[in-house]
DNA sequence: AGTCCACAGGAAGGGCAGGCGA
DNA sequence: TCGCCTGCCCTTCCTGTGGACT
């Protein structure tokens, strides 16, 4: 392409009109005013809250449901209301909101303790100090604080799968040793039954209150994309029929609400690409499609170097035989690994990573039994064509293989 | 009924990088 | 600079196990 084409292309970008009117309203952190369905859960919460303003510390929380049901939006949107009447009011009331699924932020109990310090105040290093010290400090950051403070923990079940309730159990009773703060738990979980990893005692303080929100079904979804959509795009830029696609597509599956509008903005966005006037119902394929294609190849491109290897070994060799087992991959991984110019792992090491990119849905495996000869993990690829073209593409590029 | 396979997966600990305080 | 602490990745060693085979 020559130079002044492109120029003529960006050109033509800004003169043409966008689908957007305003492309915020469907991003992952938007706060609408108005939050549809969910008038029970705000009126809950709002009134097991509402004590802090007068200074008693609030029951703790429970938060439970299902990805993309609305916990968090509706959470930051009380805790938000909650805290303007409070400094209108003079009251000291600080909410402190942190994600405990956050990589590199807050899955251990020293970047939890050390997240929360610095939210109210404290200077924590990264790394360095003994994790008690970490816990001292926001300890003592909590005591500064006279007054209510809420610990809103979001995604908690990943915290606690990962670390254990001891540091939760710890929170429960902080307010026995603080004297002039009182502090008020809100736990948010995606996981209905991760409750059975806690200890007795730490279930049923943290779970004075407990508020559970149910996927939104596909109509109250339509009323929800109806609404960010009015915001978001021009005027007679939606086709008839793209909502209630996306909406039955998401609903039929699991009612996440930001799984509808990712998809109804991916939609917008390749219409747009396609130099469309309006977003035509089959982009909301596509769209479908590539979110699953992204969401896979970015998986795989952040994963370390021999669990890159390992999904390469797998899909190299799913072409020759539809069932692998662990050994099979092992013994396969070993030579691709030396290929590569690295040192292969153990089988022990593989084992786990095969379990991590399980989890990750980028591989299937099953623990089978097959008597005789022994337990495995049974190994399938369940990934469209496309998608294992583009992973062994970039994973040969990475490895020169 | 008992054996035995081929691993799963728990526990402990080594080595390293990043970072603190003295 | 040194000693110490943490998280992370990995190894070593180990026990556990579902079910086909004997």
């Amino acid at each position: 392409m020559t130079n002044g084409s492109l120029q003529d292309q960006f050109t033509e970008y800004l003169e043409k009109d966008s689908i957007f009117k305003d492309k915020e309203v469907l991003s992952t952190d938007y706060r609408p005013d108005d939050i549809l369905h969910r008038d029970e859960h705000i009126n809950e919460l709002a009134s097991i809250l509402a004590p802090s303003l007068k200074g008693n510390d609030p029951s703790n929380i429970f938060i439970y449901g299902s990805v993309g049901t609305g916990k968090t939006l509706v959470t930051k949107h009380v805790c938000n209301e909650l805290k303007m009447v409070a400094d209108d009011a003079d009251e000291d009331l600080e909410i402190v909101y942190i994600n405990c699924k956050m990589k590199k932020v807050a899955d251990t109990e020293y970047r939890v303790s050390a997240k929360l310090a610095r939210e109210l105040g404290k200077d924590v290093p990264s790394t360095g100090l003994p994790t008690d010290e970490v816990y001292e400090r926001f300890f003592e950051a909590l005591e500064d604080h006279e007054g209510v403070v809420i610990l809103v923990l979001d995604e908690i079940d990943a915290l606690i799968k990962k670390i254990g309730d001891d540091f939760l159990y710890n929170l429960t009773r902080v307010n026995d040793d603080l004297n002039n703060t009182k502090v008020s738990l809100i736990g948010i979980s995606n996981d209905l039954n991760f409750t059975d990893y806690m200890d007795a005692r730490v279930k049923s303080s943290l779970g004075e209150e407990e508020i559970i929100f149910r996927p939104y079904n596909a109509l109250q979804l339509k009323k929800i994309l109806e609404q960010r959509a009015s915001d978001a795009f021009r005027d007679e830029c939606l086709k008839e029929g793209v909502i209630s696609k996306c909406s039955a597509l998401v609903g039929a599956e699991q009612g996440d609400a930001r799984k509808a509008i990712d998809l109804l903005r991916v939609a917008a966005e390749l219409s747009e690409r396609d130099n469309r006037e309006q977003v035509q119902v089959e982009y909301v394929d596509k769209a479908q499609e590539k979110i699953e294609k992204d969401r896979i190849v970015e998986a795989v491109r952040n994963q370390p170097k021999h669990s890159q290897l390992t999904v390469y070994t797998i899909i190299d060799m799913y072409d020759e035989d539809g069932k692998i087992v662990t050994g099979d991959v092992y013994s396969a991984y070993k030579d691709i690994a030396r290929k590569a110019g690295t040192e292969p792992l153990t089988q022990r090491r593989i084992s786990d990573l095969i379990d991590e990119l399980d989890m990750l849905g980028v591989i299937n495996a099953t623990v089978t039994s097959q008597g005789r000869h022994g337990r495995t993990r049974h190994i399938s690829l369940d990934l469209d064509a496309h998608i294992v073209e583009k992973l062994t593409e970039m994973l040969e590029d990475e490895f020169h293989l």
